[in-house]
DNA sequence: CGGATATGTCAA
DNA sequence: TTGACATATCCG
């Protein structure tokens, strides 16, 4: 790469009015200079954002600028190749909320590059977050972004509810014990061996647009802290595209960097200084997904935050019950409180007479 | 937290 | 009439 360009300068003059995550390639770098008279690429004033502090995963591939992360979009496949994404504690508490936010295609990207809602619709695949929507509670317009389908592969139901939700929840956890996180997530397609022994490359394709399935997600992270002394860690987990149960962990998945590397066709984190120690992260940290009754107990709070009626919040906590699982003091106490809350709120419908 | 789906509203 | 968007309800 001959200098660095200014991200900056091209997304307010060149670019502006698009969304911030417009398309920065080489070459309308090279056009918004020329058309502002700027002959030569200036060196970047902006200091490097801790998006890109370690390097984004090189392939040679367009490289497009977000609020709270960058992707690679494999427009064959109509899916991301890698996104990635820096996470602070700070970052992954805020008032963005899903429940504002809807899937669409990217406007960024070309319409006959990109995979559509409809592809998706009854495939019997749901919508998987790359960047996780969760990771972006700061910023609703970064949370919005999240759901692009650029961002977006076809991932089994239960793996995305269970297993990959419990990783992602471990991955923002990791936040409270290191200053910087950095993840890279995406998409893999594995050969498989026949009977014979003769290995290929087989995978299902949904929709008009034929949306690649992937056989295997995977994530990289990297993990630095500086207290007691400066740390970095980092691993790399290959998670098959299936249902995984409660009783798998995380280090059941970890794999060498060098294979996801070899699968991907990318070189993670390149301006890591590799003549440091870069420890494994499941040795200086726990890599303990959460187990299935704190989990339950986490929905049931969601549940008893969200309820509208009394006969509601009864059935959450009978159904706790029938599972054997007690009640923490944080559920009982959210359970008061919404009783309270709608008994009176009851008491003033039926007074208004906006109940029957 | 992660999702799907059914139905209603409103404007083109 | 259709599509974009919001709301309500469901499940793991």
């Amino acid at each position: 790469m001959s200098g660095r360009l200014s991200y900056r300068f091209i997304n307010r003059r060149f670019l502006g009015g698009f969304v911030l995550g417009a398309a920065v390639s080489t070459s309308s770098c090279l056009a918004a200079l020329y058309l502002y008279d700027r002959k030569r690429a200036e060196p970047d004033p902006v200091q490097k954002s801790p998006l890109e502090e370690y390097g984004f995963p090189q392939c040679g591939a367009e490289v497009r600028q977000y609020i709270s992360h960058a992707l690679s979009y494999d427009q064959a496949k109509k899916i991301p190749r890698w996104v990635i994404e820096h996470l602070t504690k700070e970052k992954i508490v805020g008032v963005a909320d899903r429940k504002h936010c809807r899937f669409k295609p990217d406007p960024n990207i070309p319409q006959i590059f990109t995979a559509t809602n409809e592809d998706y619709l009854r495939s019997g695949w749901s919508r998987g977050h790359m960047a996780p929507a969760g990771d972006s509670k700061l910023s609703p317009e970064a949370m919005a972004e999240t759901f692009y389908l650029s961002n977006i592969v076809p991932q089994n139901y239960e793996n995305n509810a269970g297993f990959w939700n419990r990783f992602e929840m471990y991955c923002r956890d990791l936040t409270q014990r290191f200053d910087d996180v950095w993840i890279v997530s995406g998409p893999l397609t594995l050969p498989t061996q026949d009977e014979n022994g003769k290995k290929s490359v087989t995978y299902q394709v949904i929709g008009k647009d034929d949306v690649a399935v992937p056989t295997h997600l995977y994530k990289v992270v990297l993990a630095r802290k500086k207290q007691p002394e400066e740390t970095l860690a980092q691993g790399a987990f290959i998670v098959p595209n299936v249902p995984i149960s409660f009783q798998h962990q995380l280090p059941e998945y970890q794999v060498p960097l060098e294979t996801i590397e070899k699968w991907s066709g990318l070189d993670f984190f390149p301006q890591v200084d590799k003549s440091k120690e870069v420890k494994n992260i499941c040795e200086v940290d726990t890599c303990k997904l959460i187990e299935l009754e704190e989990f339950k107990l986490y929905i049931a709070g969601r549940s008893m935050k969200n309820a509208r009626n009394l006969q509601k919040v009864e059935k959450i906590m009978s159904e706790l019950n029938e599972a054997n699982i007690k009640p923490d003091k944080y559920l009982l106490e959210l359970y008061e409180q919404k009783k309270k809350e709608l008994e009176s709120s009851e008491v003033g419908a039926v007074r208004d007479g906006r109940r029957g």
